[in-house]
DNA sequence: ATTCGCGGGAGCCTAACCGC
DNA sequence: GCGGTTAGGCTCCCGCGAAT
């Protein structure tokens, strides 16, 4: 076992999410899933071999924006087992997995402990995840603790984390980053978005963990069971779907473009092109637009996130002055001061720098080999890992 | 003619928020 | 802490146009 020291490994503001803990089909709420995404800043392996993850108050209130103090109460409330009836608290994390012994698949609650005392919260997870929670070494997805923290609707979290653990492997798998093609069945979408769940249906179960599941069957015994939510597509589509993509689109580095799949002249699933909004400047982005003062706002708020391990609020909006608020700028320089070898002595005058020269990770790979941190990157695996992945990437 | 997609919108229910 | 308001999740209905 390592040592915990050696386990806090994510200093920057990226995490790694195993494939499996986000394909699996479950329930989760956006409060767990940003919890999780906070928790993996400063992670432990107990005696029990469980993961534990501490997270200090001053960070809960800073990365869930909250000056009041609601805030508190609310995460009391979702650590009290007591009150686990309701649905709301981080214990109704579940995920389904494939018991390999009755070929079926089990529940597992992914969270089995929680305490919050003295303003911090410590979270235990199930020691059967441990080997998907820490240590991942292939079949794992970065994701980005900012991108996470500013998504408001739980189906556009876990949206962006199957398309981006998607395409992060496809875009390997080819080595092709351009756009990629994915296809869904929608009763595949709904369980793995957590809107409908097999409950104890056990020819659900038993479907769901073949290889190729007949996702129509599953439906019309869910429709049968008054199980099935979103029955038409189009309230699936307009509720569920258009909302996420909009605003995966316009908080998240990935662009999602999307269309019905028919069959006949029914829509059963829905395919997704999906694409990474790159730095290259177009035509239409090199237009400036105004920024009210509300944007503004915005902008620095999102930056808060990111940067307030490093820089007070006033240094932000400082930055934001200098770099004219384009936020794009300000966040190539940040990775860049974070990739930076040599230590920094005046923080916001490096930051100030390399804004106004427009460093990048890009320009600092150039002169040193290997960055330390390396921001967004996909790890690559060896072929046979890749099929592997491959097999469970396209089980639909 | 029928069936479906789609946009718009109403309505119900519950959770979250806010002022006191 | 309480009560009123607001927001979000989900379902249903309408009217139009397109596919079958």
């Amino acid at each position: 076992m390592k040592k915990s020291s050696e386990l806090s490994l994510i200093k920057n503001r990226d995490y790694k999410k195993s494939n499996e803990l986000i394909n699996a089909k479950g329930k989760g709420t956006i409060l767990s899933q940003k919890l999780f995404a906070l928790g993996m800043l400063h992670v432990t392996v107990d005696e029990t071999h469980s993961v534990v993850a501490t997270i200090a108050g001053k960070e809960l209130r800073a990365a869930f924006k909250s000056d009041s103090g609601s805030l508190y109460t609310h995460i009391e409330e979702a650590c009290d087992k007591s009150m686990s009836s309701t649905g709301a608290t981080i214990f109704d994390w579940q995920i389904l997995e494939k018991d390999p012994d009755k070929d079926s698949l089990v529940a597992r609650q992914v969270v089995t402990d929680a305490e919050f005392k003295d303003g911090t919260l410590k979270l235990r997870y199930n020691n059967k995840l441990t080997d998907k929670i820490i240590d991942l070494k292939t079949n794992y997805t970065i994701l980005s603790l900012s991108e996470t923290m500013s998504i408001k609707s739980v189906h556009t979290l876990k949206l962006h984390e199957i398309l981006k653990s998607a395409y992060d492997l496809e875009c390997a798998r080819t080595k092709d980053n351009g756009e990629h093609l994915f296809y869904f069945h929608n009763m595949d979408l709904k369980l793995r978005l957590g809107i409908v769940t097999a409950r104890g249906d056990r020819v659900v179960a038993k479907e769901l963990a073949k290889e190729y599941p007949d996702y129509e069957m599953i439906t019309e015994r869910l429709n049968k069971s008054g199980d099935n939510k979103y029955v038409e597509y189009k309230d699936f589509n307009k509720s569920v779907i258009k909302k996420a993509v909009d605003e995966l689109n316009k908080k998240t580095n990935l662009r999602v473009k999307y269309e019905g799949h028919k069959v006949g002249r029914l829509k059963v699933g829905i395919n997704f092109w999906v694409s990474k909004a790159d730095n290259k400047p177009t035509g239409k982005e090199s237009v400036k637009p105004v920024l009210s003062d509300k944007d503004k706002d915005a902008i620095l708020d999102d930056l808060y996130e990111v940067m307030h391990c490093d820089f007070k609020l006033a240094e932000i909006r400082e930055i934001c002055k200098h770099a004219d608020f384009d936020k794009t700028k300000i966040l190539n320089a940040y990775e860049y001061m974070h990739s930076y070898n040599s230590s920094i002595d005046i923080p916001i005058a490096f930051m100030k720098s390399a804004i106004s020269n427009e460093y990048s990770v890009e320009s600092l790979k150039k002169i040193t080999k290997v960055p330390k941190n390396a921001f967004n990157r996909f790890e690559q695996n060896t072929n046979e890992n890749f099929e592997l992945l491959e097999k469970q990437l396209l089980d639909n």
